[in-house]
DNA sequence: CATGGTCCG
């Protein structure tokens, strides 16, 4: 592509996006005539000469100047360039040339992904001519940063990191963030809470420029967003330098087999069409498997093989060899001209970004070649036309996914079988074709239970396109989209940002940490639903991580402490440590009975996902088929052995996790040991490393137990400290409690073996990869619920009736003392004990319910009650009180509330009209079942002022 | 009795 001629950006009107013409490009801003925003000085650069001929015909070298008059005029601006156009890699070096980096500051870029941020600094590095000491990168775990770096590399959850301890980045002279495009939890948050320091380091006359670089044109969040920008940032457009790829979309829409159609449409490519790689993307590890298996099958590389050896080096070069002294396995091609009909699809089904002839007639001779239409052929193995498949997803191994980087063996066609990862994480080269199934499964979580699952749905638009680019890295290419014209059209737009898809109190706990209290006016460029705020605070309440609102007070007041509870000590400590609330205060409270080695392995190991390899998937053949069973079976017995008998088994998976990383360890964490016991070597490396990185928080945090280091020969716990880890796994999870139903609450045979919940109607299980699955304790704590065909509890942990109280006296509603058994004194705590009833009940949501509840009350809801306004014992604003302080009366009125679902009007009328249904209560746990009969409230053993009495915490309690 | 994509501190 001919370089063009840099254009001024205001004249080009798709260049500026912004909902006003940026009056910054236009006449020169206030920003521009402060001292140090145009940096005087250029810095010399002394590039390769082959470096520099490459760069230049990157489209970004042409738009340098433009670039950089809109980054000295405005506190802002924005890059569109799509892969291709060297941004990352050109942007940082126009900065650094241009003096953004010199006295001392720092020019820095984050990256969504550390691959990424490491790689970029190297590649960067090696063009500039530089060496890492200047040109570095910093990760979680690593980073190369010297006093001399004045290019920094790193991933978006580091730079936020960094602003809790220095809120105006006083070091930044510029902040790039990159891929915003993706919207990244933590771009996001970056995105505003930069949109601040930016203007306070305008005052403080020390300018901060902030350069939002996206792939795409989708910047109206950013610019059309004026709680974020007052000013819109001007828009700088960047062309992509990529090889056009033709799209041909199907005639029709599989309804339900869309493997079955991928399979049919790679044979046809292959069979059809000349030489390049295939791509083909779908949606999760059993379909790529059971896909590759077809294909194998289809196309066979060894005659009278399985494919079984095809790992082999060894083999692979006899292979090779045997097959050398034959005639050459060639590739199909066909004769372009001989196919000169018109497409068979409608005329709409062909878009191609820009088609020169040549591609003119292929893409309707393709077309011909490759409609969708039945064809039965197909499955009888044809070896004469050997594909290289091989799969690609997250969680395998790194060695077998680095083998689709490899070139494929000589005179075989690669084709990648992949889900989502490749669509932005990997790019594997070579690839001319790719073949989408139009559909990714993603994770929902709901919003009121907190239950998730995973679905299959459609791609955006964004998605399809970007996964139809990966067809033209290295030369034009195809993409073949399974579905018509028609639903592409109705495909969303973008995909909606992460944020807003699912639970946020990691994100609530950073904020409140950088004492933004008012979290719901934080300037997110798309705001997470209020419900899911609501709960982060609710949650973050019940750890103690914030302090509890104001009880009493105007109506205003309390509403006003709605949603600004600001940070406690337990919270600031929680806060600093990088992994979830609910763990965070688990590390809170380890440092006791010598169990913080075990509570710091636990949280890691629970932190790091699939730290097992599943072995459930469809096998490549039947010999891999027996190989995964019995493997299977030998995890399964190894879990069995790590999680023990007896008490230590009450620990439950959390036991397992313990004796896997402490027996791994203990064997030197070997890639073997690893293998032979189903563990992902990549996930125990990543627990080894959060390990060491939690055990420096824990302790850099003036703890007695100085010199601790992370040890690899960790000694099981004893049954003293089993127990105490159970207590402080309980803390933690202290919303995910359930209780087992038995007996003569076992109305429903759809109970039997289930568990309520207070959020839940329906009964959830112990998923029967759990050690518990066959023990069912009466309570257990969770880590998740993830529905499939039940609703299935993982990572359980039994936990003793009568800690709840004591560990969860927030959860807790208590009765008067009783007189029988009647107080005793202790002596050993020096404190006075007593029996109360006491029933659990997380409090869900609450406030939603709350403040309805207060609305009926007050005759808002139903006019008709409005009469008895005045008849009312106390004003409707106490129904806004703590769930711990609510008089009984009132408390029946929000239970009944919360069971029936009933937030609003519709649902509360529902909910009169609906029969009365029994199972288990309306929405609460009894944390102890006397089994006398129902309805009698058991007692627990609490402690007269419901305080945490015998866990410490970490930092004195609140007074 | 099992059904999970992919990233980040």
């Amino acid at each position: 592509m001919a370089l063009e001629p840099a254009k001024p950006v205001a004249k080009d009107p798709i260049s500026l996006l912004g909902s006003q013409p940026a009056p910054a490009l236009a006449s020169p801003s206030p920003a521009s005539q402060e001292p140090s925003a145009k940096p005087a000085v250029f810095i010399p650069v002394d590039r390769a000469p082959e470096v520099q001929e490459a760069r230049l015909r990157l489209p970004i070298l042409s738009e340098e100047q433009v670039i950089m008059e809109a980054v000295s005029e405005n506190p802002t601006v924005i890059v569109c360039g799509e892969t291709g156009s060297g941004k990352t890699t050109q942007v940082p070096q126009f900065l650094y040339e241009a003096g953004y980096s010199s006295s001392d500051g720092l020019i820095g870029i984050t990256e969504p992904r550390r691959v990424a941020a490491v790689a970029m600094s190297q590649r960067v590095a090696k063009e500039m001519n530089l060496s890492q000491r200047v040109v570095s990168y910093q990760i979680r775990y690593e980073g190369n940063v010297t006093k001399d770096t004045k290019v920094k590399f790193m991933t978006d959850g580091v730079l936020l990191r960094e602003i809790q301890k220095d809120f105006l980045l006083s070091r930044y002279k510029v902040v790039i963030i990159d891929e915003a495009h993706e919207r990244s939890v933590y771009t996001d948050i970056l995105i505003g809470l930069l949109s601040r320091i930016v203007s306070l380091r305008a005052k403080k006359q020390q300018p901060l420029k902030l350069l939002i670089m996206s792939a795409t044109l989708r910047v109206e969040d950013f610019t059309q967003n004026s709680r974020l920008f007052s000013v819109p940032p001007p828009v700088v457009k960047v062309d992509a330098r990529q090889f056009p790829v033709t799209v041909h979309f199907n005639k029709r829409t599989p309804l339900q087999d869309y493997s079955g159609e991928c399979f049919r449409k790679v044979c046809k490519i292959h069979r059809m069409l000349p030489p390049g790689g295939i791509l083909v993307f779908l949606t999760g590890q059993a379909e790529v498997h059971s896909l590759c298996r077809r294909l194998r099958r289809a196309f066979p590389c060894h005659r009278g093989r399985t494919e079984e050896k095809e790992d082999s080096v060894e083999e692979m070069r006899k292979f090779k060899k045997s097959r050398s002294k034959k005639a050459p396995a060639a590739l199909p091609r066909i004769d372009l001209d001989n196919y000169s009909a018109l497409p068979m699809d409608e005329g709409d089904e062909d878009r191609e970004s820009e088609m020169d002839e040549e591609d003119d007639a292929l893409g309707s001779d393709l077309d011909l070649d490759l409609g969708d239409e039945e064809n039965e052929e197909g499955e009888k193995p044809d070896a004469s036309l050997p594909l290289h498949v091989l799969p690609l997803y997250s969680l395998l191994a790194p060695e077998k996914q680095a083998q689709v980087f490899r070139p494929p063996p000589e005179g075989r066609r690669l084709c990648v079988v992949a889900t989502n990862v490749a669509e932005t994480s990997l790019t594997i080269p070579g690839i001319k074709y790719v073949v989408d199934c139009g559909k990714v499964k993603k994770r929902f979580y709901d919003r009121v239970t907190g239950v998730s699952s995973f679905r299959v749905t459609w791609v955006s638009q964004a998605s399809a396109d970007q996964r139809a680019g990966r067809a033209g890295r290295t030369e034009p290419g195809h993409c073949y989209r399974l579905y018509s014209s028609a639903v592409y059209s109705d495909f969303e737009k973008f995909s909606p940002p992460e944020i807003t898809r699912r639970p946020v109190e990691d994100l609530v706990l950073q904020m409140k940490a950088l004492n933004i209290e008012k979290v719901i006016n934080f300037p997110f460029p798309s705001p997470p639903p209020l419900e899911a705020l609501v709960s982060a605070e609710e949650l973050l309440i019940a750890l103690g991580a914030l302090r509890e609102p104001p009880q009493t007070g105007r109506v205003k007041q309390l509403q006003g402490a709605k949603l600004s509870c600001p940070i406690s000590p337990l919270g600031k400590i929680m806060a600093a440590f990088p992994v979830a609330p609910r763990y965070a205060k688990m590390l809170a409270l380890s440092q006791q009975h010598e169990c913080l080695p075990y509570v710091i392995t636990i949280v890691a190991a629970m932190t790091i996902r699939e730290l097992f390899e599943d072995f459930d998937r469809p096998a490549a053949s039947e010999e891999e088929q027996a190989q995964l069973k019995g493997k299977k079976a030998r995890v399964s017995q190894m879990q069995r052995l790590w999680a023990g008998q007896g008490p230590s088994l009450k620990l439950g998976d959390m036991m397992v996790l313990l004796g896997a990383v402490g027996a791994c360890e203990f064997s030197g964490c070997t890639p073997h040991f690893c293998d032979t016991n189903g563990l992902r070597y990549k996930a125990m490396m990543e627990v080894r490393r959060l390990r060491g990185q939690l055990t420096t928080a824990v302790t850099s945090l003036g703890s007695h137990t100085p010199g601790l280091f992370v040890d690899p020969k960790m000694k099981p716990p004893t049954e003293g400290q089993v127990t105490f880890l159970r207590r402080v796994v309980l803390a933690g999870l202290g919303d995910h409690v359930a209780r087992r139903i038995r007996g003569e609450e076992l109305l429903d045979g759809k109970w039997k073996n289930g568990y309520k919940t207070p959020l839940l109607d329906d009964p959830v299980f112990i998923h029967p990869s759990s050690v518990l699955f066959r023990e069912l304790p009466d309570f257990v704590v969770y880590q998740e619920i993830v529905e499939t065909t039940k609703m299935y509890m993982r990572g359980v942990s039994a936990v003793e009736a009568e800690w709840i109280p004591a560990l969860l006296p927030s959860y807790c509603h208590f009765e008067k003392p009783l007189e029988e058994p009647p107080p005793a004194y202790w002596p050993e705590s020096g404190r006075v004990v007593c029996h109360r009833a006491s029933t659990f009940s997380v409090p869900p949501h609450a406030r939603r319910y709350k403040h309805f509840a207060k609305f009926l009350l007050e005759g808002e809801v139903f006019e008709s009650l409005r009469c008895h306004r005045n008849c009312l014992l106390s004003s409707p604003s106490t129904m806004l009180k703590t769930w711990a302080k609510l008089q009984p009366r009132t408390e029946s009125l929000l239970k009944a509330l919360v069971s029936r679902k009933a937030d609003c009007r519709n649902a509360l009328q529902e909910a009169w009209k609906a029969p009365h249904r029994l199972p288990a209560g309306p929405g609460q746990l009894v944390p102890q079942t006397d089994g006398t009969g129902r309805g009698s409230v058991p007692a627990a053993l609490t402690p007269i002022c419901p305080t945490p009495g015998t866990l410490s915490l970490l930092c004195p309690s609140e007074p």
